[in-house]
DNA sequence: TATGAATGAGAATTCATTCAT
DNA sequence: TATGAATGAATTCTCATTCAT
């Protein structure tokens, strides 16, 4: 939501929409590359290409920034998780869905995992104040495919769907997080990576 | 390895030792309240009860402060785990001490659960220099104990050992984390936690 | 050279070149009052009349304050020496005008002469990296005067002008050195200074 | 003049002039490679094979080090010049053997050298309240040769032995400071300059 | 007397944020 | 609205000096 006063006018919107995203995608590939403490704003101001004194027309502040960058990334994942799912027939073939469209993010965008993995859990207030919230949204896709299994019979019972999905997403995330700061990874790799996950989640919780 | 130059001498060592030890403990105590970058070497100090200066005469910088922190602890662990898989037989009972043995740590000391689960993760140089070769050794203990599984064909043969361990490391770390976090937790979630863990677990593996 | 960025606006050259100067010309006080050693860039700043952290804006660091001082300081020092050899005629009066430049440098500015015989000194690296070179340009023209006089039988042939250059420098700096560090200094024990110092070294080259 | 106690029992005495004088070695050893400023008391403390402290109970504090040095050496070189001197007839040799006597401390001891040339004029409060005293006697005995040599005819009686006393001196040690920071000096450089110093002074002052 | 660990004042430098233009 | 120069608070680290042993 970028701040500036003219907003309301419809080039204004425009221009402004595109700064902003080019200030996210900026201060993305930066925090990716530095990491939050060593991410100077100048340099993000730089690679977005705007003056310093810029950035704080569309954010409050540095956190703010990283936020505003967890959040609208977190909403784009959450948009492309629910087209993944859909067309796809039964809780197993869900919960694989679930685990390839996990590790394709990382393929698709190596800088978003590693900002997602790493540097999210950077600062306490952070993880407790927005992540949860955030990934509660994401992680509630995977309540409803875990439930839904369960309530099918396909998956079996006496397992708390909520600590499951800790458990998966627990071991996608740093299964991913050794890939992204591997610098010998390869696309082959995370795809026999994906197999074994797969493969170990699904005999978790079959009946 | 206190730094001053007076080592040598019986009282020296323990002296020294001894401050040694205080500081690593008040960083520790620092770096898990608010994380790293947040930290302050003059509050470490304080909390140490002594001179900012001192703490560079037992480490050469805030960094080595944390790394220091975290080899000692990592020796430790790996020393107890070792000990805690002693005179445990058959590689189910071992999988599920792997896991007990893990949560035990977070449940004894919730501040180093936080340092590992979270600062560990801070610094890329970090994961990279020093994590890796650290948690060799410990995920090393766990290889042994899956191999032998596989090996007297109680588990089944057809995953790899390798790719298990980071997945089952990742749930663990990640509930640990979650857990950690929450203000409310209490030891029974973090029992029924490692029930459903290691109910997975088992099942993943189980020939 | 100033640093900022919008120096290639006209105002914005215009505008940094006078904090740069400012900055230099504060720091040219303050070293030649307190010595390099004892100054400290807040006091500068506050002399300068901008913030500390303004100063590093315009210089590296606090060496590079000293080394673009004496190298704008030398500049000068080398265009007025040019200036004040010009339309004097015969090696004899070059080499008396070579002397009364270099009094009146101190004469004019006790600040630039206490730097420059006092503080230049300081660091070796200073001494070897940049002071020969700067003093080379400076020396230059003193050999080419001394090298005249010699071409046209003025001076005796049998000395290195090169040496002499030295031995004359050496001679003037301390006597100017011990002058500036001199309390109870007055113009006229300069002049008599100047008057025994032209003596003595004309009586050693002329032929 | 060692501070200690014990120092009225006979070998109180001579232990602690001897470490006395470790102590005010090591510290021209440490300034003349590294200047005052970069020299660490527990460097010195370690060249000198004492503890930190033990500097403590020698000097009052690191300046006081710098100063007892100079001291102490220049009593050294007044001793030493009056022995050069002795023996030797007539102003015009015994300027001669002034001038051999300075470049001979330079070839004797760079270190010393370097000590006298460059930090000794580190500090305006050094020059001003010690150099000037010391030197005083030093220069006393160069005034002595020159007002002999007036007075005998031999040198000219219009110029002020006490001007042109330092414009010798500044001359000699002017090329001594450049001899002393050029890596690639050789004894026969310095002879050279020599000889056309003793030339250029004679010359300067000879009747 | 001798030691060297402990101290903490002090200083350079960085960088998020502000604000005049 | 956009800029980027200016700021100064804040923090790490150094090292002369002290003092308990």
């Amino acid at each position: 939501m970028p701040r500036p006063k003219d907003i309301d006018t419809a080039e204004g919107r425009k221009r402004h929409e595109e700064k902003y995203q080019r200030i996210l995608s900026a201060s993305m590939e930066v925090f990716a590359r530095k990491g939050f403490a060593e991410s100077k704003i100048s340099e993000i101001a730089q690679v977005a290409g705007v003056g310093d004194g810029t950035i704080y027309l569309y954010f409050k502040n540095k956190d703010d920034l990283l936020i505003s960058l967890f959040e609208s990334k977190l909403e784009e994942i959450n948009q492309g998780l629910r087209e993944s799912l859909q067309g796809v027939e039964g809780p197993e073939n869900q919960l694989k869905a679930i685990i390839d469209f996990h590790l394709g993010l990382a393929i698709n965008s190596v800088e978003l995992a590693a900002l997602v993995t790493i540097e999210l859990r950077r600062s306490q207030k952070f993880m407790k104040e927005y992540a949860k919230e955030q990934l509660a949204e994401f992680l509630g896709q995977w309540n409803t495919v875990l439930e839904a299994g369960q309530a099918s019979g396909v998956f079996r019972k006496d397992f708390s769907t909520n600590i499951f999905k800790f458990i998966m997403f627990g071991s996608i995330d740093h299964v991913i997080g050794l890939w992204v700061s591997n610098p010998k990874r390869s696309h082959e790799d995370l795809v026999e990576v994906g197999r074994q996950l797969k493969d170990a989640m699904m005999r978790a919780v079959i009946a």
